[in-house]
DNA sequence: GCCACATAGTGCTATATAGCACTGTAACTG
DNA sequence: CAGTTACAGTGCTATATAGCACTATGTGGC
């Protein structure tokens, strides 16, 4: 190695090759055995053992001998951090994303994680929080990128829903693009040419790729892009509320609306049925991520089901793998999301206007 | 101290106490010098150091000295755990628990503590599980009273939305009674005398003080109280739409139903829609809870709002202060819930039957 | 064959010595 | 006065040596 490190040092890292390597497999040599044989002094190789048993690589047995610590007798308690930005104003009480955490919770569990959830990064505090975790799963948009440095400094990282710049890090991520292709092919083999999208915060991959999907399936049915059919909201309810007082607004009613989230879509079904536009009959409406409410309102939502079990799953694998230091072939994983059908979606209806 | 305890063990106490006594308040003599007052050789006073060093008790500057580590700027980041036992299967991912845990944690936060979060107790895990905590709140129903006892002896518990059968613990409810008889009143008020009551599971003094309410209800208001008026639910949406199918298959409808929770409101006002019965137009719903889609949904449900706030303050003060070891005057705190009229109740109507 | 004792091997403690790298200060020099 | 140099002080690495306590093993005596 570096032949500037000190030689307990060198020793140290010898010994732990050795471990690695199996050619030391339970008990290691005397003490001056191994001096003799590595040809430094008695102390130097006492000091380098002494650094490996503090830091739990070998125990010692006195008048017996050194041993290596097998690690797997010693089950401990791991804990994985969910860390979900707090941007996200509704934090785990939005839908979608205690959908997630619960679903993380089970998976975490099997597996014998504890999990804890954190927003803020304080930076006082971090250090001290990130001491108590072995990883974190982070639910994040770009702009927290420094963030997610930080985290990486420290742990192992699995990012969800989104990836990171840095590409280091694993990701699993759904097709947003993909499933917001199908469910415009889905409207459109409803008859729906006049299509509204209302996008989420395109300042995410998510939010992009939803966004890009709806172009393509404006372009894959031969359909002009209208500026005025796309309404940038911001995933809340609120703001769904605002998208269709939006469309109402224009001379020309869409026939359906493509919504880049449930919540969206529900607000936009309230402010619609408000002014005693029906859906599905006179507008149909599409969601994305199939929150628990989807299917319990009336109508039930037609939306695209975030395969949330798939992403926890793969995000606590990677994440249990990482902890372990094992290779990771794919870092990066995409899943598919399919369409589920409900009652929010219906023919299109040439004679609606505004 | 003991004459057979190795020096550098002596060497050891005798610093930590110099420390102690303020003899030595920051930087230590040099190693040699230490050496040559305490008469031991200079590699037995640094074997000394270097294991104080590891203790976290001193820290070393190299070429500048070794100096006392003040324990009092590192604060150290306490952690609570959030118990929800997982009969509620749900878990976190359900509406009402989401707003809970989501609040707890931003208070906790603003005290200084992470939030970790568990739903089972496996009894291996369950120590190391809890040695890494400061404290609990536990949201959970009397079956699982063992379980707080087992919490309780390692560790202050607080319970809400619910007591323990152990009264010395601490517990945060609402007044679900008084809250029922509010809503049974305003009901009244609308009109309807034939209200009837879905239940939760009623091995909870949740479930049974909402029942409760009911009762003191139709009681207070000269009403005669019709068993079959009354439908045994869990809390879930499903067993929602079964009670609407149970009181569609009555020989007269209700002219109002009173929920003991929203999703239970949620389940019935979807199944009673599939049959074509308005809500409110035909049948006025009240739930409990407010969770979000309650005021998302079209009608927006007339609902109970639990005071989420509160609670979790509540709750985090009263273990805050368990965990400080400070004497609590008031253990038990009950909080009063308010009625929200939004738009799923309406005038009683006469001509109603199935 | 059995028991006592010697011996070798283990890790542990303790000490002495020698030199390195770095820093801050005191003394020296232009 | 400013800049340079020398040196003392700091912790760090490395080695050699000596003896202790304990255990397992083997050897010799009975």
């Amino acid at each position: 190695m570096d032949t500037t490190s000190p030689k307990y040092i060198l020793v140290e890292n010898h010994i732990k090759k050795a471990i690695k390597d199996k050619r030391i497999v339970d008990k290691l040599p005397g003490e001056r055995t191994l001096a003799s044989e590595l040809g430094f002094s008695y102390m130097t190789i006492r000091k380098a053992i002494d650094n490996l048993v503090s830091q739990g690589v070998l125990y010692k047995v006195p008048t017996k001998g050194t041993f290596v610590q097998h690690k797997k007798n010693r089950r401990k308690v791991m804990t994985i951090g969910y860390f979900l930005d707090n941007s996200i104003v509704a934090g785990l009480s939005s839908p979608y994303y205690s959908l997630i955490f619960h679903s993380i919770e089970k998976i975490a569990t099997k597996h014998g994680y504890s999990l804890t959830y954190f927003s803020e990064l304080d930076m006082d505090d971090s250090i001290n929080i990130l001491s108590k975790l072995d990883g974190v799963i982070a639910s994040c948009f770009p702009r927290i990128e420094n963030t997610i440095q930080t985290l990486k400094n420290d742990l192992p990282v699995v990012v969800i829903d989104n990836s990171s710049a840095d590409k280091t890090i694993p990701s699993v991520i759904i097709d947003n693009f993909n499933a917001v292709v199908d469910s415009f092919d889905h409207l459109h083999s409803l008859g729906h040419r006049r299509i509204g999208f209302m996008t989420g915060l395109e300042d995410s991959d998510v939010g992009k790729d939803r966004c890009a999907g709806y172009r393509q399936g404006l372009s894959k049915h031969g359909i002009d892009m209208d500026e005025t059919l796309v309404f940038r909201g911001n995933y809340s309810f609120e703001s769904g509320v605002e998208g269709a007082e939006y469309f109402r607004s224009l001379s020309e009613l869409p026939t359906a609306i493509l919504c880049a989230n449930d919540s969206m879509a529900l607000g936009a079904i309230k402010k619609l049925s408000h002014y005693g536009i029906k859906v599905p009959g006179d507008i149909s409406i599409l969601g994305f991520d199939d929150i628990e409410v989807a299917s319990q309102i009336v109508p039930a939502l037609t939306t695209v089901a975030a395969p949330i079990k798939a992403i926890s799953k793969n995000a606590v694998d990677l994440l249990h793998r990482l902890i372990k230091e094992e290779n990771i072939e794919n870092k990066h994983i995409a899943l598919p999301a399919r369409i589920v059908i409900r009652n929010s979606c219906g023919p299109a209806n040439k004679d609606v206007a505004a």
